[in-house]
DNA sequence: GGCGCCTTGCGTCAACGTGG
DNA sequence: CCACGTTGACGCAAGGCGCC
């Protein structure tokens, strides 16, 4: 039962974080799925599996909304990037542009 | 070394939006 | 209406870094 060849531990930081090693709850639904093969138990227990569940659920949403934004902030940086690149180009050009005019006006 | 401080990543909760 | 997904906010732990 191996983790799910998993794919998204691929980010920047590449391996897991020290927090991940020492947190056993970092891992993935295989768990819960296992506890969940025979669901009518105690109302109590029913509970608490789902919400095991759903804990489980929501930290794997966390995760990938982080990602989510992380790449949405670095696309965000690359646009900047390129408009101060074409601010400067243009703000070049117009001084070009200028140059040229003032001497023929001379 | 051993601090304090800052940054990063995580899990959890709560609130909200949405599809069935 | 309810179950579920998404996301902001919060607190925590660990790592990095400069300072003593």
């Amino acid at each position: 039962m191996a983790v799910t060849g998993d794919e998204t531990e691929t980010g920047p930081a590449g391996d897991m974080t020290a927090y991940q090693l020492r947190n056993p709850s970092y891992g993935h639904l295989q768990v819960v799925s296992e506890a969940s093969a025979h669901s009518s138990k105690k109302p109590i227990e029913d509970a608490l599996q789902k919400r095991e569940l759903r804990l489980m659920k929501n930290r794997e949403a966390a995760r990938e909304c982080r990602r989510k934004k992380k790449e949405y902030v670095k696309c965000l940086e690359d646009r900047v990037a390129v408009l101060e690149n074409q601010n400067k180009t243009l703000i070049e050009e117009l001084r070009a542009l200028k140059d040229i005019y003032r001497h023929k006006a001379e």
